[in-house]
DNA sequence: GCCAACGTTGGC
DNA sequence: GCCAACGTTGGC
């Protein structure tokens, strides 16, 4: 089983990972909004691979960077990092929050979130555009066609050069 | 607003 | 357990 499946895992090869792009839409929660907050518990998370990964590989100290989607520009907005791993996301047990899942139950739910802190603001804002256009950056899982997890690992390499693109 | 990609749902 | 319909994501 893990076997057939595991070979066409298109993420198993960026595993384990130590750094990760997380997406936002700025609409809803911005990065400046972290910077005001200092922190932000990541809820609302409801794929189960990208939950996967907060519950099974994030660790406190990963280093995070921010992500606007449906964004103009759409881009990398800024740097964090985890500074606590993993606990229930008990808005999904919420009926008036938006992330209510009405399979979740206070002993049966499935939905986790890390929190994110540390925020710190990179000297500059690095494009889809400017990563699309970068050769090193080629194999980045969020370049894949339709790419649409909402938390993706890198490798040391990737998270490298896309610090280097933010001046950092 | 359009639409491609793709995860999820539900009928069978 | 298949697969068509549906809903969501997210760039443009």
């Amino acid at each position: 089983l893990s076997k057939v499946s595991g070979n066409k895992d298109p993420v198993a090869s960026w595993l384990p990972a130590e750094h990760w792009i997380m997406k936002t839409e700025p609409d809803v929660f911005s990065f400046e909004l972290l910077l005001k907050r200092k922190e932000e518990f990541w809820d609302g998370v409801r794929n189960y691979m990208a939950r996967n990964f907060m519950r099974d590989s994030m660790k406190v100290g990963h280093q995070v960077l921010v992500y606007h989607s449906n964004a103009t520009p759409p881009g990398i907005a800024g740097l964090a990092q985890v500074v606590r791993s993993a606990v229930p996301d008990v808005s999904a047990l919420d009926p008036k929050s938006e992330y209510f899942d009405s399979k979740a139950k206070k002993d049966q739910n499935p939905w986790c979130g890390v929190t994110v802190g540390q925020p710190r603001v990179l000297p500059k804002f690095v494009s889809l555009a400017q990563i699309r256009n970068e050769p090193s950056l080629s194999e980045l899982l969020l370049l894949r066609p339709g790419q649409r997890l909402s938390i993706l690992p890198l490798k040391v390499s990737e998270f490298e050069s896309l610090l280097r693109l933010s001046g950092l």
